[in-house]
DNA sequence: ATGAAAGCGCTAACAA
DNA sequence: TTGTTAGCGCTTTCAT
């Protein structure tokens, strides 16, 4: 059996209390504190975190809630969260919701049976009332990629619409002035920020754009696909930006499908995934985020609402916004 | 204050035997069950599964330790793993190590730590020492890509031999005789085995290969560019199959740098991620691993050992091994 | 089938 | 600073 903290004491001949104290940072007399170590070390003791746990209603566990973790912007911001959580001692239980609201209250809800201290969410359900228990409950919400009215969290975003117009000023900027925007669901916020980005470039240019220039995609792959092969046989834009990174993997199989040259009769910005833009041929200009970033601020978040000093608990939300970056690749033409 | 076991002892004027019995399925009088119902239902009654935990010795947690969650070959696996858990009522404590031994062993520690009932890992350390304290615990231990001696688990992994054979022998049969192989670390199992398959399709079909046509790289796009770099300078090879997906991304990138036309001038089977090599122009034919199938059998191992019968519970521990698939696109060219 | 009571390993309030 | 004690919410004998 497992040594507890009863052992220690048997083994030192000092109280509970003072063995609990040395545990967690309290002050115990040098003489005493060497032989705590001793019999630690002795009889391989160790906490049990459940027994902590049940005393101090606090897991040191945290869960994530993200539609999609085949998806290297979700992907690569949990592996910067998960890194800072869990040098901090605190366990990150991740739940994929596959972009379902029902299976995001699913997720939420069993992260509530399992005590989670705090919960981090790229939220599906626009409304929120999803994070009622953690709410209700008073424990942190941290939410990415939207806020949501209503709902007591942080917030860490990243400046979409600042996003969206950079992209469509620099293909203005190119010459280009019929340009095509494969942007995501209506409904959901990022997108409508980007397509926000895109209305903004043009009204700050002065010039006009068409509706049937915009196609509403769905931010999967096929969606990439159908709205790109749509673009080109319909319009004829000279550029399409593409906001997100799903559906730029599906504009260049639809692109290489059609037969399309890229720059050459077709410009082209994509959205996230260095590394995938790279591959292409020729390489892609995108718009990256900066998911390590996010990750960082989502932590270090969580862990002031956690772990902070009164002051910091109580401070009002707050809400982060990051900036995007432009990596220029080759696949704009210059008009 | 959350309602305990108590107050619905108190409520409903039973004893607390009676409640926990029927919380874990045991017997109780018709009209009890009734009335336990609906004391739950009005006072919002929820296990404690902290409490519980402390009783049981079991926190319904699952470690998962991976090289990489920036990996869609790993995503993809635990998305699937997390899917089957969670719906069986286990929390997935994910950890990515970063491709390092000490991480890694730092995280099986933290989990042990957690007291998570079992871990599952896709291990980088071959010697498993890192496993020890699951192993000492005699805390069931999956896993997966490869097995290790003197570690008694069971494996879930994949025909890698087969897999990189047949690859091999669709190239052979296409014509090609120079055959350039962008393979993984030496010391990394699943690398063994490819490489192990590519030298049996020449063996099998008599032919003689160099060792110039061999690069081994490191699994990382990076070593991917170099490699394809390096292979397409020094040699006359006229194909070349990547074995994972990251040298398959980065053999994309140094092809496009290099402006080499797939299929015309060099002929490419790729490994993992189907979409990617849709992408590619033109597509890729690649071998695609069950990542589906290698999640079900992880999770339902794991699940059998946590909660199977004491005979599924003794079982000998065993290796499943699944085969993969070659997906054809159109980067192969008849000689 | 049900109730009473002990105890899982820890923390914290109180006393010394 | 240290020891004593109660109790977190549950499961599990052992009676009944």
């Amino acid at each position: 059996m497992a040594a507890t903290i009863k052992d220690i004491a048997k083994q030192t001949g000092l109280g509970l209390a003072t063995i609990s104290s040395y545990l967690n940072g309290g002050n115990v007399r040098e003489k005493n504190r060497v032989k705590i170590e001793a019999a630690i070390e002795e009889l391989h003791y160790e906490v049990n975190v459940v027994a902590r746990g049940l005393k101090t209603n606090r897991t040191k566990t945290i869960g994530v809630v993200i539609p999609e973790l085949n998806n290297i912007f979700c992907s690569e911001i949990i592996t910067g969260i998960e890194d800072i959580l869990r040098s901090h001692g605190y366990g990150t239980i991740i739940c994929d919701c596959r972009t379902d609201e029902k299976l995001e209250k699913e997720a939420v809800d069993f992260l509530y049976k399992k005590r989670a201290d705090g919960i981090i969410n790229m939220p599906v359900d626009p409304t929120g009332t999803h994070l009622q228990p953690f709410q209700k409950a008073d424990k942190p919400i941290v939410l990415i990629d939207r806020k949501i009215q209503g709902v007591e969290a942080d917030s860490v975003l990243v400046d979409n619409k600042a996003a969206a117009q950079h992209a469509i000023e620099l293909l203005l900027r190119a010459g280009h002035t019929k340009i095509g925007l494969l942007g995501g669901p209506e409904n959901v916020y990022t997108a409508q920020e980007r397509y926000k980005g895109y209305k903004a470039a043009y009204e700050a240019a002065g010039l006009p754009w068409e509706e049937s220039w915009i196609h509403h995609g769905d931010y999967t792959i096929r969606g990439g696909v159908e709205g790109l092969e749509k673009l080109v046989r319909d319009t004829d834009v000279t550029a399409v930006f593409v906001v997100n990174y799903e559906m730029t993997m599906g504009a260049m199989i639809g692109v290489n499908e059609l037969g399309i040259k890229i720059s050459e009769e077709l410009s082209v910005i994509g959205f996230d995934n260095l590394l995938f833009a790279r591959a292409c041929r020729p390489k892609l200009t995108i718009v990256t985020q900066p998911t390590d970033e996010i990750a960082k601020h989502v932590a270090d978040i969580i862990l002031m609402r956690l772990e902070g000093t009164e002051e910091e608990k109580a401070q009002a939300k707050k809400t982060v916004k990051l900036q995007t970056e432009i990596v220029e690749g080759k696949s704009i033409r210059d008009l």
